[in-house]
RNA sequence: GGGAGAGUUCCCGAGUGGCCAAAGGGGGCAGACUGUAAAUCUGUUGCUUUCAGCUUCGAUGGUUCGAAUCCAUCCUCUCCCA
């Protein structure tokens, strides 16, 4: 066990850059250091890359230090074009408030805000009243447009092109961190790797405005063993929302990560003790699914509760060995079914998005009914076919769903 | 503001009057193989009441028996000049 959270956060190989390694870890040895986190409210629930940062906001703050979490419900006015290669959509204020208001929970069932512990602010709060011709001369004018442009955080928009909107991006979040600077005595910024730039940016403007040194430090993406981002499934985004992705789903996907992710993931979005995970480490082919299953039970008690990560582990041993039914299993009801073909069946489970795509599983012999394929796409649904527990639809090898009459 | 070009199905990208629901690749889905892997191979990939019909190629109108392809206007973006 270290005494220091840089080591700790190190020794999981989090960091990725840190704009003062030596004094930042010497910061962190000897005082309570305020840093923040920015989250852009870009959709109406976080999703597993902010997960990481939230995990290290709770490294952090075991260590006795304390986070603010910043909602961006004003820089999401703005849009952040780092690394992107199109314009994001702009969002309305109301979209904006109300998916501010969802951060705010999740967030608050990983980090502890109770008796001061952790602050939450949102920069909504002195971003919006800006006057510009102000805001320009007071901070426009610290700010080298030609350093910009050599930012990586461009580069591809730079190709693809990049409103004048979007390029001020930079400009706010640099703001931000001053602002948190002068109120809460932030002294360090942590976010993504992809926010160095903007990290730069803030740090640079607290020594021109404040002659303040402060600090920034970012942390590995969550990558696959393919440089890809992670966290995306051909549905969209893992979100950390139970409503869009339920805690069964959540789970399989963390059994499901590739080989060589494993021990990565287990580090880098789990507590568990690195002797323990050095022990993984050494596991090898089909061994490695424990591990899976550990990270995946780990990493949605942390997002789900204990309640909810000990039920998906059920269902998914039951489903899976013994390729049985579970009674929790993701479960449709229509009252109607009986006497409904297969198609409609399908389609309303959500099981397929067309009758197309279920008549084609069906054609390509990836459809059993209770253990039976069906090879018929005009097959019509019995009353004969629910037994205690339902009737059990199973798409493909891996996907089990449950109809019910009531 | 002037000039040149681009906008195609989930993504990239062919297609310049009928043979186009639209090549190819990526991704997705399914099958074989397996460890609820990976890699590989195979099939598939707009919707529907599927031997047929319907909707799609930035938007809206127009020419034509017939348009993703031609014309007009508009929108968005890129590049060069200012």
């Amino acid at each position: 066990m270290h005494n220091n959270v840089f080591d700790v956060l190190k020794e999981r190989g989090l960091i990725a850059q840190t704009t003062h390694e030596d004094e930042i870890r010497e910061l962190l040895g000897k005082e309570k250091v305020t840093f923040y986190i920015g989250f852009d409210p870009t959709a109406d629930s976080l999703h597993v890359g902010h997960f990481l940062q939230m995990v290290v906001m709770r490294h952090m703050q075991n260590y006795g230090h304390r986070p603010i979490a910043l909602v961006g419900g004003g820089t999401g006015y703005i849009g952040d074009p780092s690394g992107r290669t199109d314009m994001r959509q702009m969002m309305t204020p109301e979209i904006i408030q109300h998916n501010c208001e969802c951060f705010k929970k999740q967030l608050s069932s990983v980090i502890d805000f109770s008796d001061d512990k952790a602050i939450m602010v949102n920069n909504a709060d002195w971003l919006l009243d800006l006057n510009y011709i102000e805001f320009l001369r007071d901070i426009g004018s610290c700010f080298s447009v030609n350093q910009m442009l050599t930012a990586e955080c461009f580069k591809q928009r730079l190709e693809k092109g990049l409103s004048f909107l979007e390029f001020n991006y930079m400009l706010m979040q640099s703001y931000d961190f001053l602002m948190l600077s002068r109120k809460y005595g932030c002294k360090l910024e942590l976010g993504g790797d992809d926010q160095w730039s903007n990290i730069l940016g803030g740090i640079d403007l607290c020594r021109r405005k404040d002659r303040n040194q402060v600090y920034g430090m970012t942390f590995t993406l969550l990558t696959n063993s393919e440089g890809k981002k992670m966290g995306k499934t051909a549905k969209g985004a893992v979100w950390l929302d139970p409503k869009k992705v339920s805690p069964y789903e959540f789970y399989q996907y963390w059994v499901n990560v590739h080989d060589d992710d494993v021990i990565k993931c287990l580090k880098l979005l789990t507590f568990i003790p690195m002797d323990e995970i050095r022990e993984m480490e050494k596991w090898d082919g089909q061994e490695l699914n424990a591990a899976k299953r550990r990270l995946a039970y780990e990493v949605t008690k942390l997002v789900h509760g204990e309640e909810e990560a000990e039920k998906a582990k059920r269902v998914s041993e039951e489903v899976f060995a013994k390729g049985g039914v579970s009674a929790e299993m993701p479960t449709t009801v229509i009252p109607d079914a009986v006497g409904k073909g297969v198609l409609d069946v399908l389609l309303e489970a959500k099981l397929v998005s067309s009758k197309g795509e279920a008549r084609r599983l069906i054609q390509q012999n990836g459809l059993s009914i209770n253990d039976n394929k069906v090879t018929d796409p005009a097959f019509v649904i019995t009353e004969d076919l629910f037994g205690d527990d339902g009737m059990i639809i199973k798409k493909g090898k891996k996907i089990y769903h449950r109809i019910l009459l009531k």
